[in-house]
DNA sequence: CTGAAAGCGCTTACAG
DNA sequence: CTGAAAGCGCTTACAG
C-alpha cells in the first residue's frame, strides 16, 4: 500500500463524535448528549452513567461541533456585525466605527457572543443578503446604513434579528441606538454663537447617512433660531473624510469674506480642518474656530486639543449588543430606541472672534 | 384554533431548504444542490433543469445554509482570531492589537473570509479550547500569546490549522509573522546613542511576550556594544501599558542621577513616560529623550510628534491572513516565519542631551 | 443528465 | 433513567 493522503491525516485528524463518545462508555448517543451538552435540564441521569460518558469524553478529548448543534436549532451563540455603508470610510479604519466594535466587544465578552465581522460591505440584496441569512450568526447589528440602502428591509424581511447603530430604520420596527444627532448640533452651533460668532461655516457629513443629515438641519435651525440664518456659501459639503475637511476649509478661507468658525460635522473633518487652516497660516482658535463631532478616542495621554460634542461610542456598542442579545433570546426589547443624550467639551480649538 | 406563537412565526419563518425549492421545481435535490451551490463542477446539468431550479429558488428566496454545509465538510470561509494574552491590555483597545485587526479585515476581504472575533481570551486548555475546535472557522489567528501559554500546544495538537502573529512558537511548526523585534531595540538604542546619550534607560515591556523579552535583550546587547553596558537601576518592569510609562518614569526620574534618554518598549509606555516627564517640568526632548516602538496610528491628522520604532502593522494583519487561507486550503506555506524589518522614524521627541 | 441514499454531528420528542 | 429513531440542510459518491 502507497502511503498517501499523509499529510492529510497529520494535519486534520477527525476529531471524536458524540457518537465516539457513546461507544466508548458503552451507552446511547442521546445520553451522552444530555450529559455532555445538556440543555435538556429536565433529563435525568445517574451518576455512574455521567461519570462514564465524562471520562470517555475526557479520554477521546471530545469537543461538540457548533455546527451541528446549531443545525439543530441551538443558538450559534455568535452575532455578525456589518457596516452599511458600502465605502471604506464607514468601515474599520474610521475611528467612529472602531470606538463601537470596542463597546461591541465589550458587549460581547460580557453576554457570552461571539462576534462575526462580515468583511464585505453590503452592495445589495441579492449581491449581500447571502452570507447574512445564512445561519452562522443568531442575529445582525448593522452599523450607518445608508439611507437610500435595502439593507434593513431585507434582513427584516428575511426574519434576521436585527439592532441598527446609527442608522435610518423608521417603519420596520427595528431597535435601535444613536446618538441624539440634532441636540449635538444645536449644542455645537449655540457654543461658537456664545462664544460671539456670527460667520460661523458647517462642513456637513454625508447626505445618505441620517448623522449627517440631521446635523445639518439642526445647525440651519440653530442658525435661524439665533437670528443670523446660515449663508449658503457657508454650507459645503464634507464627507466624513479627514481630506474632505482639508479641502472644504481651504474653499471656506478663499471666501471674500471668511467665516470666523466652523462646525465641522465630525472629529475626522475637524481635524482636517484645522490642519488646513494652519497651512494658512491661521491660528486656531485665535483666528478660527473649529467644534468638532463625536469625540473620537485618541491613543493614551495625546490629545488633539479639539473641542467637540462627545457621544458615549463605547457605550452604544455595548447597548447594541445588549439588545440584540435580548431580541435573539426572544426577551422584550423595550424601548425600541434608544437615543443617548450628546456632551459639549470644551478643548482648545475654540475661542471668541478676533475683534476687528 | 388557538394562534399561538404568533410572535415567533412573523419573526422567525422557516426560510425554503433545498428540498422546498427541488420539489418547488419537481426535480431532485442533488440536482438542486449543483446548481445551487455547485462545487462539484463536473456534474453537468442541462438548461432546462437549470433554468427550473434557479426560478423556484428565486421564488422561494432560497438561501444555502451554511452551517450544513460546513458539516459536510465545506469550509466555512471564515477564520477566527483570538488574542492570547489574558489581559485587557492585549484585546481590542490596546492600539497595536486593533492596527493588527485592521490589517487582518483587510485581507479577510482581499481573500473572501468573514472573520470572526472570539471574546473570550485564552485562559487554559481545559477552560478555552472548547469554542476554538467546534468547527465554526477553518482556522484561527493567535496573537501576543503568552509565553507561558499552552494555547499554541493545545491548538495544534487539536489539528487546528494556525498562524500566529507576535507569538513564541519555536517547536510547533507554526507559521508565525512578527516584526524583528532585537533589530527594533537596536535601532531605538543606537539612534540614542548617536545622539550622544549615555545615560539610557530602557522600560520593559511585558516578560511573558516575546517582543517584551526580545526587545530588552536586544537593547542590553547594544548597550554592552557600545561601551556602556546598562545601568540596573536604568531597567524597570513596565508591562505595556501608559500608565506603566508614566510610574517607571516617575521613579527614573527620582533616582539621584537621572537618565537623559529612554526607550520605552512600546508607543503606549513612551507617551505614558512622556507625560511623566512633562509633569516633572522637564522638556522633552530638551530634557529627556524618549523613543517608542510600534508606531501606533494616530486618528488623521494629529502627531504625536514621537520619535519611535516603527512596525508594519497592517501588512502583519495582512500577511498574517493570507498565510492563514493558504494554510487552510493545503497550500504550501513557506518560509514558515516571516520577519520583517522594522524602521526608526526620528520625530520630536529625542535629541542629543544637554551639555552640561 | 438526474436522483435516491447515506452521512456530516448533533438534539429532540417519544417509547421503554 | 436510557436509547432508537427522525430530522436539521446540505453534499458526495453511486447508480441509473
Amino acid at each position: 500500500m502507497i502511503e498517501t493522503g499523509n499529510r492529510q491525516q497529520t494535519r486534520r485528524l477527525r476529531s471524536a463524535s458524540l457518537k465516539d463518545v457513546a461507544e466508548r462508555a458503552g451507552i446511547g448517543i442521546a445520553t451522552a448528549s444530555a450529559v455532555l451538552n445538556g440543555s435538556r435540564t429536565n433529563t435525568r441521569v445517574s451518576d455512574v452513567t455521567r461519570e462514564r460518558v465524562l471520562a470517555a469524553a475526557k479520554e477521546l478529548d471530545y469537543h461538540a461541533n457548533a455546527l451541528a448543534r446549531a443545525l439543530t436549532g441551538q443558538p450559534t451563540k455568535t452575532l455578525g456585525i456589518v457596516f452599511g455603508f458600502p465605502f471604506a470610510l464607514m468601515s474599520l479604519p474610521d475611528p467612529y466605527a472602531f470606538a463601537v466594535l470596542q463597546g461591541v466587544v465589550k458587549g460581547a465578552t460580557e453576554t457570552g457572543y461571539n462576534i462575526t465581522l462580515y468583511t464585505e460591505p453590503w452592495h445589495s440584496e441579492a449581491q449581500s443578503s447571502g452570507v447574512l441569512r445564512d445561519g452562522r450568526t443568531d442575529g445582525v447589528l448593522v452599523i450607518a446604513v445608508a439611507t437610500y440602502s435595502d439593507m434593513i428591509g431585507s434582513l427584516t424581511k428575511a426574519g434576521i434579528p436585527l439592532v441598527a447603530v446609527s442608522s435610518c430604520c423608521k417603519g420596520y420596527g427595528v431597535p435601535s441606538v444613536d446618538v441624539d444627532n440634532a441636540a449635538g448640533a444645536r449644542l455645537a452651533t449655540r457654543h461658537l454663537l456664545d462664544l460671539g460668532h456670527r460667520r460661523i461655516a458647517h462642513i456637513r457629513g454625508d447626505d445618505h447617512l441620517t448623522s449627517g443629515i440631521e446635523r445639518r438641519e439642526a445647525f440651519a435651525q440653530e442658525m435661524a433660531a439665533a437670528g443670523s440664518p446660515e449663508r449658503p456659501e457657508y454650507v459645503l459639503y464634507g464627507s466624513y473624510t479627514g481630506s474632505a475637511g482639508y479641502d472644504r476649509m481651504k474653499q471656506l478661507l478663499a471666501l471674500p469674506q471668511a467665516p470666523t468658525a466652523v462646525f465641522a460635522a465630525n472629529d475626522v473633518v475637524a481635524l482636517g480642518a484645522i490642519e488646513a487652516a494652519r497651512d494658512c497660516g491661521l491660528n486656531v482658535p485665535g483666528d478660527l474656530s473649529v467644534v468638532g463631532f463625536d469625540d473620537i478616542p485618541i491613543p493614551a495621554l495625546v490629545s488633539s486639543g479639539l473641542t467637540t460634542i462627545r457621544q458615549p461610542l463605547d457605550e452604544i456598542g455595548v447597548m447594541a449588543v445588549r439588545m440584540l442579545a435580548a431580541l435573539v433570546r426572544d426577551e422584550d426589547v423595550s424601548p425600541v430606541s434608544r437615543t443617548l443624550e450628546p456632551e459639549l467639551i470644551v478643548r482648545h480649538s475654540t475661542a471668541p472672534p478676533r475683534l476687528r
